[in-house]
DNA sequence: GTTGTGACATTAT
DNA sequence: CATAATGCCACAA
C-alpha cells in the first residue's frame, strides 16, 4: 500500500519549512520560529552584540535574517527583549540614521559599555560565529 | 492567486 | 569605500 508522503527526514527537520504555505496561521506567541528567535535574543549577554543573520541561524533558521527582524518587531513588549543588542551585518545599526530607534539603540548600547561610532559597533563587540 | 515591502545577508561589480 | 543583483520568507493589500 502507498506509503505516507512525508519522508522520515522531513519529520526531523529542525525548524525549517515552517512556512505559512503549509501551516495554519499561528498566533505570534505560539509560533515556534518566533519563540526560538526571541529565546536566542534573550540569551545575548549584556555588553555583547549579535547580528540578525547569526540570531536566525542560532535559532535554527539559517538564511532567514529577515524573519529575525520581523520577530523582534512583533515581540511583545512584556518580554523585555534586549532588542538593542541585535544589529545588521558588520555591526551596523539598521535603523535610519537619524530615526528615534537608531538613537535609542545607540544610547542603550553605550549604556552597557558598547562603543558606537557612526552607527556602528566595533567588530570586537559582535559575537563572532565560532571559527 | 499576485504584488510590494521589510528591524537582512551574501556575493559580484 | 558604494551599488546592484539575488536569495530568503512573512505579511498585508
Amino acid at each position: 500500500m502507498p506509503r505516507p508522503k512525508k519522508t522520515p527526514a522531513a519529520l526531523f527537520r529542525p525548524l525549517s519549512a515552517t512556512s505559512s504555505r503549509s501551516r495554519k496561521p499561528l498566533a505570534a506567541e505560539d509560533d515556534p520560529a518566533l519563540q526560538a528567535i526571541w529565546h536566542v535574543v534573550c540569551a545575548i549577554p549584556r555588553g555583547q552584540v549579535s547580528t540578525y543573520g547569526a540570531v536566525a541561524r542560532t535559532a535554527g533558521l539559517p538564511g532567514r535574517a529577515r524573519q529575525a527582524g520581523f520577530a523582534l518587531g512583533v515581540a511583545p513588549e512584556s518580554l523585555h527583549l534586549p532588542w538593542h543588542r541585535v544589529v545588521g551585518a558588520g555591526g551596523r545599526i539598521v535603523f535610519p540614521k537619524h530615526s528615534h530607534e537608531h538613537r535609542e539603540q545607540a544610547r542603550r548600547l553605550r549604556a552597557e559599555g558598547v562603543l558606537v561610532r557612526d552607527g556602528r559597533v566595533p567588530p570586537s563587540a559582535v559575537t563572532r560565529p565560532e571559527e
